[in-house]
DNA sequence: GCGACCTCCTTAACGTTGTTAAGTAGCCGA
DNA sequence: TCGGCTACTTAACAACGTTAAGGAGGTCGC
């Protein structure tokens, strides 16, 4: 199509394109070849930007997190404005992160299976843990809250996305009712499934509640 | 080998040795090629007994699951025997979860990525749940609190494997000193690594008990 | 102005993967 | 003895990640 003159491509604009391509075609559908098609480009054009498939992923996965510190960052205010409670701090950084998952199709699957590719995490941890030391807590106990809210997320969105393909169709990704029949032997549980697979949303705000009112339960030690 | 007179596979020995291979190659070294080598026979035989490869995922997911409830049964007593206090039968839940886990290389990818294949987890689901609302939970806190802690198993054991190939290396399967000497710019991220991916089995036990914590405090509302 | 060089992509190909089609050895009931 | 079912094999296919070799287009030295 477009006559591009100089470098056609740069490693942004191939994570741009895996991006928008993992929305469509999923994660097991995410091939070199369509991405790269994407771009008006053959597959192993890829390979000079990347030296296999796993360092794109990864670099995908850096994306997803850099976009999430961005947003936490606004958020929050920026370094020189008043940090808020430090709870608000910690709810949010815990929803935007789940909000950036979400974002693409198998998000929480392609950023837990992958690994940085630089340190740009560190600024927005560094904050997190100084507002929640701030509050008083000690290094290990900031620590321990953060991570716990952190793997909680991942793990909640994991199962989120691992319903349906599209968490946007709700309620409508998953037969909660069918479910619910199926398992007629075990009323408990099966009622237990509505009450987990009905509204994510809803959900995930009760566990991160949960979540948070155990470390100010631990912080009163 | 053995010279096998009638049917030489069923569906258990399949998943038994695509499991054992799995503690050796980990989940992208594990091939259908590879899994029928182990038993002595060709790729296309594992198509009478699986749709496809998603299929034995599935039913690898269902036995880890399975392996799962039969402990938690033991260790929590039988159906007939007094249930312990709700805070052990939880906490015996959950780290029985984690270690089935890590008792396979890649283990939580495998058991996150599939869909069960029977409704056998339901029993235990309903246990438990029954233990916490004989303590005086409702419905919805007690499936609450199991999901949060549910979700947080697997989501920190999905970090925990992404760490190295093999958890039993424990704290020689990531260099942490390495990782905070490239985050000398954000001390507190730095020492923050120390404390999250030092000590695994610790780590764990610590979120855990934050988030009973929390369960604690909701119970009382 | 010309050849050498570097950048960034293409064409061609390789081995491996999941999967399907077709065939076949052994057993079982009629 | 025959037909048919079960449980496998052999052969093959398209698609995948990846590598090797080459070529177009720009830049630089001289």
């Amino acid at each position: 199509m477009t006559p591009q003159r100089t470098p056609k491509l740069d490693r942004a604009q191939v994570v741009d394109a895996a991006l928008r391509l993992l929305d469509e075609v999923g994660l097991d559908g995410l091939t070199l070849r369509a991405i790269a098609a994407e771009l008006d480009v053959k597959a192993p054009a890829l390979y000079w930007h990347f030296k296999d498939k796993q360092a794109l992923l990864d670099e995908m996965a850096t994306e997803i997190m850099r976009r999430m510190t961005a947003r936490t960052a606004e958020a929050g205010g920026g370094p020189s404005e008043p940090p808020g409670d430090w709870r608000t701090v910690y709810l949010t950084t815990m929803r935007t992160l789940r909000a950036e998952l979400l974002r693409h199709r198998d998000g929480a699957k392609v950023y837990s299976g992958a690994r940085f590719t630089d340190t740009s995490y560190a600024a927005g941890l560094d904050a997190s843990l100084r507002v929640l030391m701030d509050a008083g807590f000690t290094m290990a106990t900031a620590t321990r809250a953060w991570y716990t809210a952190y793997s909680y997320t991942i793990g909640y969105v994991i199962e989120e996305q691992a319903m349906g393909p599209n968490p946007f169709a709700g309620q409508g990704g998953y037969d909660v009712e069918a479910r619910a029949e199926r398992l007629a032997a075990h009323p408990l549980a099966a009622e237990a499934g509505r009450v987990m697979f009905q509204d994510f949303e809803e959900g995930f705000e009760q566990g991160l509640a949960l979540v948070l009112a155990g470390v100010e339960a631990l912080a009163r030690d």
